[in-house]
Parts: structure tokens; C-alpha cells; sequence
DNA sequence: GGCCAGGACACCA
DNA sequence: TGGTGTCATGGC
């Protein structure tokens, strides 16, 4: 099983430092970590300039704005409707415990703002760890499907670990680095989408000699 | 025209 | 606790 920060390595060299995450302000982030959800990034940045052209990239404009109107700005971005609800309850959550900025959420040690964004309605570990590691830069290792399905591969996992098994497990082995777990999480994605979809394109994969999919040796021995 | 995407949640057994 | 349905758009 290849060790965590070898296929670090493997994918900083394949692909450079990417430097995400691409947004202006902690709450642009935040905006684009609830309206990925499921949903290709190209239609997030769709709803994004939307939102960009209103100047509605705070929480004031966002509180502001009537809820099918936010709909109809997001809408591009796909489950408009409970994201424009989410979207509204995570500022309404702001306000009333956080003087309505999203840096004094995260200017909290990192569990406690963590367990503060886990119990708001639509926002799970993938999309919490997002804006503590993004938004915040705090080291909370961000894990999502292509996670999962490239190291589930790659032999570090079975398949049926849970969230925070996963993240406990980059997170133990990995230093408590807000820049290093940036990258990592940002290289597994850019990876991921180039070789390891559903259908996956191994022939110039950087990762082939570690991968059961690419590598039949790999896939006897476990 | 089907597949897929940088999830989360309610519901059920 | 684990499996399934629902939410919805747009690019390829």
C-alpha cells in the first residue's frame, strides 16, 4: 500500500502546486463549497458570477435578497431551491452568533468551529471541512468521492470506511499542515478528473504503478 | 440522449 | 447502521 505522502509527491510533481481555492473572500468560499455540492464546478461558477454581477457576495446581500430571486441566481448550479434555503440559514446562523461574518466562525479552535458548521442544515463534513481548510485555513483534511475511489484503488482503503475514518486516517498520517492538506485535497481532485472517473483513463496516469486499475499486479496483491 | 458532477438529508427496515 | 430516493442543472 503506497504510503499517503509518496502519492502526495507523485501528484504534486504530475501536476504543481493548483492553489486553491478559487475565490476572493472566506465567504465566496463558503458560497462555493454549498453550491458544489454534487454538481459540476463549471456550474457553480456559472451561479457565481451571477451572484458576483448583483453584488451579492456577502452575507448582508445575500440576506437580503428575496429567496426566489437567490434561487433564480444560483439556479445553474443545480438543487437551487434547498441551496438558496441553506445558503440563507447559514447567514441567518451568522447573525445571530456571529455578528454576521464568517471569519469570526472560523477565528475558533478548529473543532469548534467544525461542529458549529456540522450542525446547520445542508452542510455535512465534506462541505464543513471545505470552508474550515479553505475559508479558515485550518487543518481539517477535506475527504469527498474522488477520495475515496482513488486511494480505495490505490489499496489505502477498502471502500466501506466512513467519513471520518478517512479524514482520521489523512489526518494521522499526514502533518497538521492548512497548506499541505490545500494541495493534497485540490491534486486529488485534478487527478481524479483526468484519470480516475467511473470509466477511468489509465494509459497516462502518473499514479498506474500504484493502482489496482491500471497495474494487474497491483490488483492481486492488496 | 445518457452519464456525470468537488453532497446532504429524510426515510425506512 | 446501512441502503435508497430526492433534490436539478448543464457540459460532454
Amino acid at each position: 500500500m503506497p504510503d499517503l505522502n509518496t502519492i502526495y509527491t507523485k501528484l504534486l510533481t504530475a501536476y504543481g502546486p493548483l492553489h486553491w481555492w478559487p475565490a476572493e473572500t472566506p465567504f465566496e468560499v463558503a458560497i462555493g463549497a454549498l453550491l458544489t455540492q454534487n454538481t459540476n464546478w463549471k456550474n457553480v461558477e456559472i451561479a457565481i458570477d451571477n451572484l458576483r454581477r448583483e453584488q451579492a457576495l456577502t452575507p448582508q446581500a445575500i440576506a437580503a435578497l428575496p429567496r426566489q430571486e437567490l434561487e433564480q441566481l444560483i439556479r445553474p448550479s443545480g438543487f437551487f431551491r434547498q441551496k438558496a434555503e441553506r445558503l440563507q440559514q447559514l447567514i441567518e446562523y451568522l447573525q445571530s452568533a456571529h455578528n454576521g461574518t464568517l471569519e469570526n466562525l472560523l477565528n475558533q479552535p478548529l473543532e469548534v468551529a467544525r461542529l458549529e458548521l456540522l450542525q446547520l442544515k445542508g452542510i455535512g463534513p465534506e462541505t464543513a471541512d471545505s470552508i474550515l481548510l479553505y475559508a479558515g485555513n485550518l487543518p481539517s483534511f477535506v475527504v469527498d468521492a474522488y477520495t475515496m475511489r482513488l486511494f480505495e484503488r490505490l489499496g489505502s482503503l477498502i471502500g466501506n470506511e466512513t467519513y471520518e475514518q478517512v479524514r482520521d486516517l489523512f489526518m494521522s498520517r499526514l502533518p497538521a499542515d492548512p497548506e499541505r492538506y490545500n494541495e493534497y485535497h485540490a491534486l486529488i481532485v485534478e487527478h481524479c478528473k483526468r484519470f480516475c472517473r467511473k470509466r477511468p483513463l489509465c494509459e497516462q496516469c502518473p499514479l498506474q504503478t500504484n493502482c489496482r486499475y491500471a497495474n494487474p499486479q497491483a490488483r492481486q496483491d492488496p
